[in-house]
DNA sequence: CTGAAAGCGCTTACAG
DNA sequence: CTGAAAGCGCTTACAG
């Protein structure tokens, strides 16, 4: 079972591989939409058609990509694609990568500089033609490497400075102070939060926004604020809610999923009265937020929105790769208010 | 910024190509903790090694594709990686994928045999050395035309009858007859199950195993199922879990992950007291089964060792490729015991 | 133990 | 509009 390749074809429909390769590039232009580049007449077009479909040619991507350094495949970067938010992210990525022609490279670098290195150094090995980056603490000069190699790079979801490249982002700030608002204007006035101290800019904004909110409240004497890692979340999480209770904090913001399900484990798991004893606010999307008794209230981002804009974006760098880009698209988060935050019972 | 290729280095080093190309095979065979296969005396390795490092070689993956048909790349498909299952499993191939130098390409097929031939087109486009793939419905014909490319390939989560290749299965049959045991030795006889009629074996098996169990406890005339297909769950299994406590059912069967979830939330929805009016199995992993009052019962499996089982059984092939292999491991399915299933109390 | 050289399958200036 | 030919960066028989 040998491959059969562009000379095959060329045997076989009477003409020089320069043709057939001619025929296949306008192949390409057409479904993609764009205007053909060499015109090869009609007749001799179809009868290398008929070849390639009588033979089942099928081009080797190895062979054009070195020869034109394009490979028509991305490479997106997650801290965990087992993580609901990227994977929905990858899921959405993958949707109009594929529709566009581009294959996808997903790999994990759980916060690590130095896995995200080694992501990285493989990425470039295998010269893709561009990178969806979700950066880790301290990532900033592995981003910069792939800058330099010219590749073409976007930021998702974490932002670092002093990179030129594209990003897309949240108001994280906003969702920060959405959540205090609808929490102040449910009569809350306690109000603690419980972070990541990972360095990483859409928590740390989330936090500047509960942070601004509440002192635009005149709560600056409430703000309390915990901060723990992975690995010793769930310890952190527990202790820090059990003092809440103790202190009379009556919410609490959650934000980001996988906080959420640990602490929403342990306000289930401690009894604790949902919004009565606490109110509660989680952040990003998970299936159990609606099956919470009561449902969550929740500050949302539309995954989709960001893994298309920063898809399109990333084609908009590999599409012109002279000019400098230094684009960010900033989205909007939302609130979805549920039973979790109901009007403060004054008891 | 020019890339530095192997004849750079071999000038730095005043060698020739060849024995820059032997000492960097050997370093990859060292690091595999392989045997050296050429033998480059250490001095003359070492003055590669410098230059190698000195200008920073990092060696055309593309070139050495096309010269010796191995990308160091492996294709999972799954039917959605937003999937939290398949987003385990995932990113668990990643993870020993990556530690054994394999990049891993993934994509997701909705369960439509059209898309995921028009996966495995690209992917073997990109001649992969292997793929891994939880085929769907009708999926022979593609999955055959891989190992007819003489592509490894093992199949997971899902069987296909007839074909030659590894796979990586659940007992899915002894899975839904534990369901069954479980909800019978807790007193419950009327016990129900809703499925989708995908045509994939895990599914169907779990459907074999519940009435085959159904029938072992002698309750063949209780046996009571329901399917469904996607888009149309919501409104069916509202339907039928309404009809459900008409009838008197007392127990009934989630058999995976999105299907629990729409469940346990026309459960919540319709304020059914689980498990005093509808006793719940759910299937596989979910943040939501701890969370949910009461806790959820359910049949688990590991993801891990699905996919490292699916890996090392790819390398397998991968590493002798003269070998047939037809060989196919069973995973056991585990019991997560908790509140919804309670002993069924004597009204 | 090391080197000169062919060739993997394409693309693309260059000629005609 | 079409063809002959160079070359992308490697690997690997073959010689020595």
């Amino acid at each position: 079972m040998k491959r059969i390749t562009i000379r095959d074809v060329a045997k076989e429909a009477g003409v020089s591989v320069t043709t057939v390769s001619f025929v296949m590039s306008n192949k390409k232009c057409e479904e993609a939409g764009l205007d053909k580049k060499y015109c090869i007449v009609e007749e001799t077009a179809d009868r290398v058609l008929q070849a390639v479909n009588k033979l089942g040619y099928r081009p080797n991507l190895a062979a054009s990509s070195l020869r034109n350094g394009r490979r028509n495949t991305i490479g997106v970067i997650t801290s965990d694609i087992a993580n609901h938010f990227f994977s929905d992210i990858a899921r959405s990525i993958e949707n109009v990568a594929y529709d566009s022609g581009y294959t996808v490279l997903f790999a994990s670098s759980d916060e690590s500089e130095s896995k995200m290195e080694s992501i990285v150094d493989t990425f470039l090995d295998n010269s893709l033609d561009g990178m969806i980056i979700a950066p880790c603490k301290g990532g900033g000069a592995v981003v910069r490497k792939v800058i330099d190699a010219g590749i073409p790079t976007v930021l998702f979801d974490r932002d670092l400075p002093g990179l030129s490249c594209g990003r897309v982002l949240l108001d994280n700030v906003k969702a920060g102070e959405m959540a205090v608002d609808l929490l102040y204007d449910a009569g809350y006035r306690k109000i603690a939060m419980i972070n990541y101290s990972l360095g990483i800019s859409s928590m740390d904004d989330r936090e500047k926004g509960y942070r601004e909110a509440m002192r635009r409240h005149s709560l600056s004497g409430e703000i309390d604020v915990c901060t723990t890692v992975y690995g010793q979340a769930e310890q952190d999480i527990r202790d820090y809610i059990i003092d809440c209770v103790r202190r009379k904090v009556d919410a609490i913001l959650f934000p980001t999923n996988t906080i959420s399900v640990i602490g929403l484990e342990v306000l289930h798991d401690l009894n604790i009265e949902v919004p009565d004893v606490m109110a509660v606010v989680c952040f990003d999307k998970n299936d159990c937020y609606d099956l919470y008794s009561p449902r969550i209230t929740r500050i949302t981002q539309s995954t989709e929105d960001m893994a298309v804009e920063s898809f399109n974006m990333l084609r908009k760098i590999i599409e012109r790769p002279d000019e400098k880009y230094d684009h960010t698209v900033v989205l909007q988060p939302e609130v979805i208010l549920r039973e979790s935050t109901s009007t403060k019972k004054t008891i």
